[in-house]
DNA sequence: GTAGTCGTGCTAA
DNA sequence: TTAGCACGACTAC
């Protein structure tokens, strides 16, 4: 299997981005790590795809890279539904929740599972009472990185 | 208004 | 089976 992690900066934060053979498995979020520029060609489009995303040139995300988020079959509906949110719209969990015929702490669960953050928009999924949480943590650097994305694409929280 | 409590749906161990 | 969650609703003060 061949193996690809790439690393690239953003405005906000450092990201790492791990395909294999051709497919995006998954993304985290670093504070701080050594450049890692991509090599493939699909590598090379999901990134000049971010950096479109980055200067608002293409806000909504619609990636046609083939993304492997692995999970339950419950969490990929709910990623499934994540990827139907629109840039510049937010959903609270409750709404999400509704929707799926679930409760809000299902719709956190799988949000928290979700290995392809940005690419599967769970930062457009917000408490009711504020930001919630992101990337696995509903404090410190992962929520900010939250509130940058929320605020590049014109919501206010 | 807000802090505390509990119900909820799901996952992992 | 049980503990732990990125939540929300309800209650008491």
């Amino acid at each position: 299997m061949r193996a690809e992690n790439v690393v690239i900066r953003t405005p906000f934060t450092t990201m790492r981005l791990v395909f294999e053979s051709d497919v995006l498995m998954s993304v985290d979020f670093l504070s701080q790590e050594k450049l890692s520029p991509p090599v493939s060609l699909v590598a090379k489009k999901v990134c000049q795809q971010v950096d479109a995303y980055c200067s608002k040139q293409l806000t909504n995300l619609k990636f046609d890279v083939e993304l492997q988020a692995e999970g339950t079959p419950f969490q990929q509906s709910v990623w499934r539904a994540l990827q139907k949110i629109p840039a510049g719209q937010v959903l609270t969990y409750g709404q999400l929740a509704q929707q799926l015929k679930t409760s809000a702490r299902a719709v956190g669960n799988a949000c928290r599972a979700n290995p392809i953050p940005l690419l599967i928009p769970c930062h457009r999924v917000v408490s009711k009472s504020g930001m919630g949480g992101f990337s696995g943590s509903r404090e410190g650097a992962p929520v900010k990185i939250k509130a940058w994305l929320l605020e590049h694409e014109g919501v206010s929280i």
